[in-house]
DNA sequence: GTACTGACTTTTG
DNA sequence: CCAAAAGCCAGTA
């Protein structure tokens, strides 16, 4: 029988999401990156099955953009993480600053 | 086993 | 700046 410990891809990347560190986000293809992989797609779709439990707003879109209507959800949780953004305009179209929290693995 | 879908990425217009 | 198309991989039917 498996062992505790999650070989499954949708697996490891909660626990990669679940390892970055508040005030810091990574992109979908850097999560698949970092597993070895460019399922930057089944990344998400994990995300959207895991529901909550993980840090899915942690995880945004290359250029620091986030996900299909997720910006209503995600923004309460950047303003408690402190998380570095970029607003075009107060209340609306706003994009995490990609280039300063983006986060680096220790392991790496 | 094949086919379709999807919280994506990148390039081109 | 925005819009559209192709490419990519993993999960589910």
């Amino acid at each position: 029988m498996s062992d505790a410990t999650a070989d499954d891809f949708g697996a490891l990347v909660l626990e990669i999401v679940d390892a970055i560190p508040p005030g810091q986000v990574l992109s979908y293809g850097d999560v698949a990156a970092l597993l070895g992989s460019r399922a930057a797609r089944a990344v998400g779709t994990v995300m959207a099955r895991s529901g909550g439990g993980h840090p899915w707003w942690r995880v945004v879109r290359s250029g620091g953009h986030l996900p299909r209507g997720l910006e209503a959800d995600a923004r309460p949780h950047y303003d408690a993480e402190h998380t570095p953004l970029l607003s075009s305009s107060p209340g609306l179209g706003y994009r995490v600053d990609y280039a300063v929290a983006m986060w680096k693995p220790e392991n790496l």
